[in-house]
DNA sequence: TTGTTAATTAACGAATGAGTTAACTAGAGC
DNA sequence: GCTCTAGTTAACTCATTCGTTAATTAACAA
C-alpha cells in the first residue's frame, strides 16, 4: 500500500514537467500513440512510457487499445480541478472577473442557477 | 551556475505540495510572517523556511523585513501564468466558454479589442 | 514458427525533495 | 554586554523522480 497523496498535487507534480507539458500539448491536438507521443522528444520509449504513467495516475491522459497500440487521449478533468482551485486566486489578479468566476462556477456545476443570455 | 528550470515547472512544482497550497490560501487572507505561516503545520521551522524559499523561486511569495520579522505577501503574477497556460485547453473542458476566453484574453493584455459591453 | 513492431517492466544510478536537529545571524529590550 | 525572539543555513536522512539499458509481453505478418 502505498502513502496515498492528494489529488492535486499528483496534478500539479505531473504538470511540473516540460516534457510531459509537451505530450499533453500534443494530445490537444488528437489522440496519438506512444510512440508518436515519443518521436518529438531526445529521451528513451521507457522514459516516454512513465511520463505517461504519470499523466494517467494523475488522471490527464487515458489510453485505449488498437492491436498493439495505445493511443492516449487527453482528459480534462483534472484541469478543471485546477481551474477550480484557482477561483481562490482569481480575485486577486483581476478585479473585473466576477463574470468569469460566474461562469466558471456554472462550468463547474457548483452553482448552475445563475445562468445569463 | 543552476540549470535554469523553466518557469512553469517551477510554478508547478511548488504548488505541487499541500503545505506550501496551504501557505498560499493563507496569505490569500493577507499578509503572514514566517511564525505565522508555520504555526498551523506539524513541521519544523525550518522545513516552513524552505518551503517558503520554493514559493518564492515560483515568485509565488514575496518577502519583506520588518524587524526580525519577514511578512509574506501572495504574488500572483504565476497564477497568471497558469491561466494562460490553461486557455490551450479550457476549449476542451466548456464548449461556452468564448466569453471567458475573451475575458482571459483581455486580462492577459494578449488581445485587448475585443473587449465587450 | 519465426520475426517484427509497439509498448511495458526490471534493475540500476544520479539528482532532487522534504524532513529532521543543531548551529548561526540579526534585531529588540534590558 | 546579555538574552530572547524570528528566521535562515548547515549537515545529514530517507524517499521519490528521471534517466538509462536489457529483458519481457503482446499483437501482427510472413
Amino acid at each position: 500500500m502505498q502513502l496515498q497523496v492528494d489529488e492535486l498535487s499528483t496534478i500539479f507534480a505531473a504538470l511540473a514537467d516540460p516534457t510531459r507539458r509537451a505530450m499533453l500539448a500534443r494530445l490537444a491536438a488528437g489522440e496519438a500513440t506512444v510512440g508518436e507521443l515519443a518521436a518529438p522528444h531526445d529521451i528513451s520509449l521507457p522514459a516516454v512510457s512513465r511520463h505517461l504513467k504519470v499523466l494517467e495516475r494523475a488522471g490527464l491522459v487515458s489510453k485505449g487499445r488498437d492491436a498493439q497500440w495505445r493511443p492516449c487521449r487527453l482528459e480534462t478533468k483534472p484541469l478543471e480541478e485546477i481551474e477550480e482551485w484557482m477561483s481562490t486566486y482569481r480575485k486577486f489578479f483581476e478585479g473585473r472577473l466576477d463574470a468569469l468566476d460566474t461562469h466558471l462556477n456554472v462550468i463547474m456545476g457548483r452553482s448552475a442557477e445563475k445562468e445569463e443570455s
